[in-house]
DNA sequence: AGCCAACTGTTTTTT
DNA sequence: ACAGTTGGCT
């Protein structure tokens, strides 16, 4: 591959602190991935010492896939990538709290968004929400406030604030807040930033961890790390003494979410010995497209100095770039979809000198300021066309008919009422069902209502397992006989089944977190609490997402927010709705964090509150996403008062020169064979993921596609927590620390934690209590004269496949027999009712995925049952792995293809209910 | 130019 | 729920 000097200069400076400035479209990922295969090629370094951080998840995927890649070509191995560390921060925080030698946190679970906000709700005098006084006078509010409070909880960790500024209540109730966190083992986002933090800087033992073993620090997305973030890098560089930034100020698009573009801004003044190199060239767009938006991007003071051109890698024509005006919404959705018609098909390069291609509907984008609101009359344009597409961001799960009718029975079952809603009669139920065209008989109508008319009689006395909302959800569409196959048949539609299981699939994982929290509550209460939480707050949580499951790319036209757009490209985007008010946005009102603490109290606190230089950042990221064609439009809404306007930033792009406010009359375009953009995409999957697709196919479908979950039990966490205190007893002792049965009621207080267990239920708390300690035991009892001979402790292996498959998982143990034989060793609590061959397939995994790590093969595998004592051991041979192997491999076309059939036997599933024919 | 009632409502990642 | 924007009216 050729670079330009600029990227050779990023590329090759490996010994100085560096700080690269990449502008839209420099080819920054392939500049980092060379980077990091330069410094293990020529330091000849350890891949562990190398930690890069990206912004997501997917941006990591991207990375450790074109590293792998590189190295592959040019050190012929990827043996021992592994052990680098490529990933988001908050993923390499958690590790640090979850790895020895911290035991701490292993029983803490990780709290989502949505689960967050109903704890805080749930408990909203003990999380503090309450109690939180406001500026002025009076409190916040249950349910109403309780998204601002979130918000506050966490500027409260992640800014630079003055805690002297902040009123003594709210920071009373932020420390509530916390302590509720701990009580209930709960980690939220930026608590495992928090604790992190505080672990680096003070666990000595950790910090001499980090500082033997890592080397390199890398940071993507430089401009959008927060304050708390940043005082991690920090640290972390403190030990390991080289650190690369990477990012470009004029793309800081999350400062409302906090980040700070001061940080990259500054960066040479508060590090030493710091290089700079800007990579400007831009391969991605068309000379017009680059000018444009360096002209635009421009009127922003104090931006990092760097040069922006194009290596015109896409031609210009007049009439590629416009600025049009339209009269009304649905006139201007009409001229983006004729406008994709007319393009379809149109010959296409994606680079000079690559093959020409006819465009696909995948090649067309539309970015809105804002999907929920705008949105609309473009889908519909669509669909008048019949034009696939996908729309993220949509709310509306609680407007499927499906949906709907799930609500209402629950808010039947629960006879919730208030002054503004009555509960519904059980016609109005089976109402919902038929309109819901489940593809139901009226005998499966009549038989999931008496089944609903009978558990109701039972809700307000009984406390059965069987009256849990999850164990009802799956009964009630047992009942009903629901079966994916069923609903093609009253729909002309053929996707209607898919997207139907798809939402009702979705309504299973609302409950599950709403289950999460509330698990506790009796089921008389729980009814209630959860149909208002269906009425008043559900809908607001959960986005419409059928369309965009599955693992393949479907041929579709994608319909997005600028910010979710962000390091992606297309030949063709259009930008409408550009009204004033709306882009740049005119800022939310009402009560905000602003209300509550004084803005002096936060360092740089215009961030929070969004100003008219972040809209035009990020309006210049929606221009940069274009390659040849860029759309740019807006039209008045008569009717709404707001929305009349043009867009101050629709005004100052129709003056530039490349840019043509009135569409050329058409010219014939030629067109060839339409053919997909080729991208490699890599498919990540976990063993735990996997292991329900060697159960059954259809069965992982349902529970990751779809979403379907199954009912919490009280004993859960018991397996967890014998494992978690093994991997302490392994972890010591390979420390040096000698463990004998006088510390199990030590680890039974570290690691005995069950979420669920109802506290009348002493019974099974004991049960459980008393098998948790006899179990580690006798382990320790029957192995402790193996624990000089353990090798590593949850090992992470990371097993690259060739046609793109990763599977992720963590080895419990790997330790040598009396004779010296490698044994990749895994433990099973007797609750775990997971079959001996899942296991064996799952070890062969791990020995393989060990294999690319360490170069060193396994010569067994060795179950252990812990509550009966003893072990299956079994030889580890080629032929094994490699069917394995095949597996993967046959599970990886399946899952690309969505090609995901039912098994035969269903005996042992949990799935059963949404599964079986009707006429089984 | 100044006043005021009517109107209106963003973006989302992180295990 | 609330406060900033809008546009009609003085």
């Amino acid at each position: 591959m050729n670079y330009t000097d600029d990227q050779r200069k990023a590329i090759e400076t490996v010994d100085k602190n560096l700080q690269i400035i990449a502008c839209a479209g420099s080819g920054k990922t392939q500049v980092i991935s060379e980077r990091i295969a330069h410094i293990l090629d020529s330091q000849g370094v350890d891949p562990s010492s190398i930690v890069a951080f990206t912004f997501t998840e997917k941006a990591a995927i991207e990375l450790k896939d074109r590293i792998y890649g590189i190295c592959q070509k040019r050190l012929g191995t990827d043996q021992g990538l592994g052990g680098m560390y490529v990933g988001t921060i908050h993923g390499y925080c958690l590790n640090l709290l979850q790895e020895p030698p911290i035991y701490k946190y292993l029983k803490y679970k990780v709290l989502s968004d949505v689960c967050q906000r109903l704890l805080i709700d749930r408990y909203s005098k003990q999380s503090g929400l309450t109690e939180t006084p406001l500026l002025k006078d009076g409190y916040l509010r249950r349910w109403i406030d309780s998204s601002l409070y979130q918000g506050l909880v966490s500027i409260c960790a992640e800014a630079d604030v003055d805690y002297d500024k902040i009123p003594s209540g709210v920071v009373a109730s932020v420390e509530k807040y916390r302590s509720l966190l701990h009580q209930h083992k709960y980690l939220d986002f930026t608590t495992i930033q928090m604790e992190a933090l505080n672990a680096l800087k003070s666990h000595e033992e950790l910090r001499n961890k980090i500082k033997e073993q890592v080397r390199y620090l890398i940071v993507d997305e430089y401009q959008d790390i927060n304050p708390l973030q940043e005082r991690i890098i920090k640290t972390l560089f403190d030990l390991a003494g080289n650190i690369c930034v990477v990012g470009d100020d004029d793309q800081t698009i999350y400062q409302w979410r906090g980040s700070d573009v001061q940080n990259i801004i500054t960066f040479k003044d508060r590090y030493p010995n710091v290089d700079t190199v800007s990579i400007g060239l831009n391969f991605r767009s068309s000379g017009a497209i680059v000018d444009s938006a360096r002209q635009f991007v421009e009127k922003i003071p104090n931006r990092l100095p760097k040069k922006m051109d194009s290596s015109n890698s896409q031609s210009f024509e007049r009439g590629d770039v416009l600025a049009l005006s339209f009269k009304s919404p649905v006139e201007e959705a009409d001229w983006i979809v004729g406008k994709i018609e007319s393009l379809h098909g149109a010959a296409y390069q994606d680079k000079p000198h690559a093959e020409e291609r006819g465009l696909c509907y995948s090649d067309f984008a539309v970015l809105l300021r804002s999907v929920k609101n705008d949105a609309r009359p473009i889908m519909d344009a669509l669909d008048a066309k019949d034009i696939p597409y996908i729309v993220s961001g949509m709310d509306g799960l609680f407007d499927t008919p499906e949906v709907n009718a799930m609500r209402l029975v629950y808010w039947f079952l629960s006879d919730y009422s208030d002054g503004k809603y009555t509960p519904p009669s059980i016609s109005q139920v089976r109402k919902s069902l038929v309109d819901a065209r489940l593809g139901l008989s009226q005998e499966q109508i009549d038989a999931g209502c008496a089944f609903l008319e009978e558990k109701k009689k039972l809700i307000p006395t009984s406390n059965s397992a069987e009256l849990h909302l999850q164990r009802l959800y799956l009964d009630f569409l047992g009942t009903i006989q629901l079966c994916e196959e069923g609903i093609d048949a009253v729909s002309k539609s053929t996707k209607r089944s898919e997207i139907a299981y798809y939402n009702l699939g979705k309504f299973s994982t609302v409950i599950s977190d709403f289950e999460n929290i509330y698990f506790k509550s009796s089921v008389r209460n729980l009814y209630p609490e959860f149909a208002s939480f269906l009425l008043y707050r559900a809908p607001q949580y959960y986005p419409e997402g059928a369309g965009e499951n599955g693992y393949g790319r479907p041929d579709a036209v994608q319909i997005m927010t600028v910010h979710k757009a962000k390091g992606m490209q297309w030949p063709t985007v259009f930008i409408p709705c550009l009204r004033k008010n709306r882009f740049p946005s005119g800022g939310s009102r009402g009560r905000g964090i602003f209300h509550v603490i004084p803005c002096d109290a936060v360092s740089n606190a215009e961030r929070l509150k969004g100003t008219q230089e972040d809209e035009r950042r990020l309006f210049y990221v929606a221009i940069t996403r274009a390659e040849k064609y860029l759309f740019c439009s807006w039209s008045p809404i008569e009717e709404k008062r707001n929305s009349k306007k043009i867009s101050e930033f629709q005004t100052d792009i129709s003056r530039y020169d490349n840019i043509t406010t009135a569409e050329p009359p058409a010219k014939s375009i030629r067109k060839i064979e339409g053919k997909q953009r080729h991208v490699d995409l890599t498919l990540p999957l976990t063993f735990s993921e996997l292991k329900y697709y060697f159960e059954c196919p259809y069965q992982f479908k349902l529970r990751f596609l779809y979403g379907f979950n199954e009912p919490i039990q009280q004993a859960m966490g018991f397996g967890k927590s014998l494992h978690d205190a093994l991997a302490e007893i392994h972890a010591e002792s390979i420390q040096g620390t000698t463990i004998t049965v006088s510390d199990v009621d030590r680890l039974y207080e570290d690691h005995f934690f069950l979420p669920f267990i109802s506290p009348a239920n002493t019974q099974l708390k004991e049960n459980l209590e008393k098998a948790f300690k006899r179990d580690l035991a006798k382990y320790i009892v029957e192995n402790s004269n193996k624990f000089d001979k353990l090798e590593h402790v949850e090992k992470v292996i990371e097993l690259n496949l060739a046609n793109g498959i990763v599977v992720n998982g963590r080895i419990d143990l790997i330790r040598h027999t009396e004779t010296n034989e490698l044994t990749i060793v895994d433990f099973k609590s007797d609750a775990e009712a997971q079959d001996v061959e899942t296991t064996k397939k799952q070890l062969h995994i791990y020995a393989l995925g060990y294999k690319q790590l360490t170069g060193k093969s396994a010569d067994l595998i060795e179950i252990h049952n812990l509550k009966h004592g003893g072990a299956d051991r079994e030889v580890v041979t080629d032929a094994m792995i490699n069917s394995t192997v095949q597996l993967i491999n046959e599970a990886g076309a399946d899952l690309r293809s969505n090609h995901l059939e039912k098994c035969e036997d269903c005996s042992k599933c949990s799935m059963k209910c949404v599964c079986k024919h009707k006429d089984k």
